[in-house]
DNA sequence: GAGCAGATGATCGAGTTCCGATCGGTGACC
DNA sequence: GGTCACCGATCGGAACTCGATCATCTGCTC
């Protein structure tokens, strides 16, 4: 079992906050059980509806065990999101290793395949929309990690193959991870299947604006 | 004095909803001074810190007429959402016949700038995130007019130019729609003058995307 | 067409309900 | 026996209700 470091860790002055951290066992199984109560919840009757009674019920917990874990309500969505995204990026690297496309921008229609698929199978995901960061609560200090996900997908991408050295790149890359959010969420937003058009769309799209912009590449 | 009978009007059983409609003429102006007041505590301190106390005080109204307007919270921010949509398309009517572009392609260009227009001007334009209709609480009954603004900005199009006879063009537009909504929200997520270079790639990625399908308008 | 009176709409704000969040206490694990 | 996980009654504040009160309209009378 991986202890669950998290890099935020303590700030300069006490923090007496009661942080989401893991000592014995058995916690880490409550923290996936509140977040897929979480999601669960959020599917059912969306994403403000969702109250933490509602949570603390479904995961067979107490009102209290969810404020153990998450300081509040905010976080707790937060954190759904992050494991959707965690669970996301491993979907991606486990597609492209086992399809290898030719190219990069290959590469990316496979993430947006991958990013289709969790659609349909991630419980809460249909709600995140986490192409942006946080939008709404304007964070304290810490800057507000705006497209973090196009540089993480850039890693992703620069761990199989040589990526153009374009300074560009994240750039194009951020607004890939845009559109493909954008068509992608409007695919899924009444069709609970996810209509075909749309999807098959932002795969156009994406190529279209790649393809563009690095010939070599396609 | 027009008597402004509902078009819902009465279902099968009893509606006692509230709901919103004025009689008198003072009432007009006391929603549009609500609205305004939603607005102003949005941009202030975000869409999910605004309390309905807010929004009265500001307005200078008791909590009860709040609810005499609204049903409730969301119903308020659907409301300032919808004005602000029939407020971009004043603008952009002004702007395409003030500007006569020569094809409606570019009177689309036209509509961006509008757009970007109504995101330094209007105060709380910024959170609204129109593009996509009602997310999260699932309506009862009504169809969730899902790209409704795309059928409309045909319309505003048709009024000015010969549009190509092509079945396709309303999915054309809605995928515009959405293109440009997530690009210019990134544009302005952080940077309250508005990210020139996403504004200045929303512009492309829409021309290229036109331009390929519709050579012979551009 | 001025004045009046009843009806109906608009406004108010104290009271109620609901929900996010706390805290002191109890039991499980080391 | 000391720490950690868990519980749930309780608190505080925000969403929302409701009966009373004020403003405006309608239409009748002279």
């Amino acid at each position: 079992m991986p202890k669950n470091k998290t890099a935020a860790a303590e700030q300069t002055s006490a923090a007496p906050l009661v942080r989401t951290e893991p000592i014995q066992e058995r916690s880490a199984a409550r923290i996936d059980a509140l977040l897929d109560a979480a999601a669960a919840v959020v599917d059912e009757i969306g994403f403000d509806r969702l109250t933490t009674a509602m949570v603390a019920d479904r995961a067979e917990a107490s009102i209290g065990t969810v404020y153990r874990y998450f300081p509040d309500r905010i976080v707790l969505l937060q954190a759904l999101r992050d494991r959707a995204i965690e669970r996301y990026r491993q979907a991606i690297v486990e597609r492209v290793t086992g399809e290898t496309p030719e190219t990069w921008v290959e590469a990316v229609g496979s993430a947006i395949d991958a990013f289709v698929g969790m659609f349909r199978t991630e419980p809460g995901f249909r709600i995140i929309r986490f192409a942006d960061a946080e939008r709404g609560p304007v964070n304290r200090d810490e800057p507000p990690r705006v497209g973090f996900f196009a540089l993480r997908f850039a890693d992703i991408l620069a761990a199989e193959y040589t990526l153009p050295d374009d300074e560009a790149l994240t750039f194009h890359l951020e607004i890939v991870v845009e559109l493909v959010d954008a068509l992608i969420n409007r695919a899924f937003l009444i069709d609970m299947a996810g209509d075909e058009r749309f999807i098959a769309e932002a795969r156009t799209v994406v190529r279209e604006y790649l393809e563009t912009r690095y010939p070599a590449a396609a």
